[in-house]
DNA sequence: TGTTTACTTGACACTGTGTCAATTGACACG
DNA sequence: CGTGTCAATTGACACAGTGTCAAGTAAACA
C-alpha cells in the first residue's frame, strides 16, 4: 500500500468514528462516510469492500487509538479476584461510552449482515475472556459464593456487561458512567463474592 | 369488520407467528407470512397498514392466546415482596421462550422502523411496570437491600430481565428455561433481598 | 513523454417495503 | 336475474441503500 492509501484509509477511518459517534450509530450510510471523508463513496470501497468491513475496520482502529491494552493492564495486574472483577468492570464501564457509535452500528449491522455479526461476536468473545480470567480469579481466591460454577458465573456477568443493557442503564435510564461503575460494581459484588 | 375479514386477519396472525416462531425472527419478509397464510403479499397490507402494525397486532394476539393475565396472577397475589420478585422472574422467564420469535422480529425491526421501536418501548415499559411493582413490594416489606432506590433497583432488574439477555443466556450460553428462572431469582435475591 | 495510481462520475443490478390500478369471483339483495 | 359490494388477485412501480462496473480525469513518477 502507498503513503497516500494509507493517508486515505486513515481518515476515512477518522471520519467513520466522527459520524458514527455524532449519530449514536445510526442511520449512516456509505454515502455520508464518503462525504465526511471528502471522497466519493464509490471511493470508499477503494479501501473497505463492505460496510462491514469498514465497521470492524474501525473497531480495531479506535482500540489502538484508544489504547486498549492500556487500559486494560490495571484489572489484569490486580492483586486478588474481588480487586481484579472491580477494576474490570471499571475499564468496561469506561471504555464502552468511548466506543459506543461504533459498536453501536455494528450491532445493528448484525441482522441484515452476516459478517458483521462474526465481527461483532468475535470483539464480545474477547470480552468475555475478561470475565473469564475475573471469575477464575475469584474461584482461585476461594472467594466465588456458593453455587456457582466459573462457566455459570462467567455467562452472567458476560452477559450482564453486553453493550445493550450499558446502553438500557445509560441511554434510556439516565445513568452516568460513574453510577453504571459503581452500580455493576455493587451488583458483581454481592452476586458472586462469599459472604 | 365483516366475519371473513376477521377470518383472514386471524390466519395471518397465525401464520405470522408460525413462520416469526420457526425462523427464531429472522429474515422474515412480508412475502412470507402471505405464503404462509395462503393468500398474495398485497392481501396481507388490506388488514395491515406496515410490517410494523403486523408485528405490533401480533403481540398484543400473542398475549391473548397465551392468557398473560392468567400468568401474571401469582406474582401479583404473592404474600411478601420476597416471594413477589421470584414469582414475576418465574413468570417471565416461562413467558419469553414462548414470544421469542415474535418479539425477536420486533426487535429486529427497531432501527429502520419507527413505528416498531415505539411499540416495542411500550410492551417493555409494561414489562417494566412489573419489575417496579416487585421492587416496590421489596421495598415495603422493609427487605430492600440498603443502598438501592426504588427507581435504581427498577432500572437494574428491568435491564436485566431484557429479551436480549435471556437470549444470551439461553441461546449463546445454552441454559435452559429452568437454568435462566433459578439464576435469575438467585441473582435477583443476592443485589435486591437485604442479608 | 508515457504509464501508473487514486479517484471521479454515472449507470445499473438487487432486495424488500409499500402503493396503485385494473380485474376476478363470490355472495347478498331487490 | 341482474346489480352492487367486497375480499382478494395480478402486475407494475417508486423508493432506499448496498455493492458493481466502465469510462474518464488528474497528478505523480519514470
Amino acid at each position: 500500500m502507498s503513503s497516500k492509501t494509507i493517508e486515505t484509509r486513515t481518515r476515512i477511518l477518522e471520519a467513520t468514528v466522527r459520524v458514527l459517534e455524532e449519530h449514536g450509530g445510526r442511520g449512516v450510510r456509505m454515502g455520508d462516510i464518503a462525504k465526511e471523508t471528502g471522497i466519493s463513496r464509490q471511493a470508499v470501497y477503494l479501501h473497505f469492500a463492505s460496510r462491514a468491513e469498514l465497521l470492524n475496520a474501525t473497531t480495531t482502529y479506535l482500540d489502538e487509538v484508544l489504547d486498549l491494552e492500556r487500559r486494560l493492564a490495571p484489572s489484569r495486574a490486580a492483586k486478588c479476584g474481588v480487586k481484579r472483577l472491580a477494576l474490570y468492570i471499571e475499564f468496561w464501564g469506561n471504555y464502552v461510552p468511548e466506543i459506543y457509535g461504533v459498536a453501536k452500528a455494528l450491532l445493528l449491522a448484525q441482522d441484515t449482515d452476516e459478517a458483521a455479526a462474526a465481527a461483532w461476536q468475535d470483539r464480545m468473545l474477547a470480552m468475555r475472556d475478561g470475565c473469564r480470567a475475573a471469575i477464575k480469579a475469584l474461584h482461585s481466591d476461594g472467594k466465588l459464593a456458593p453455587g456457582w460454577t466459573t462457566k455459570r458465573a462467567t455467562d452472567v456477568l458476560w452477559t450482564v456487561l453486553l453493550v445493550p443493557n450499558w446502553e438500557s442503564l445509560t441511554v434510556e435510564c439516565g445513568w452516568s458512567t460513574q453510577q453504571y461503575v459503581r452500580w455493576m460494581q455493587t451488583i458483581a459484588q454481592r452476586t458472586f463474592v462469599k459472604e
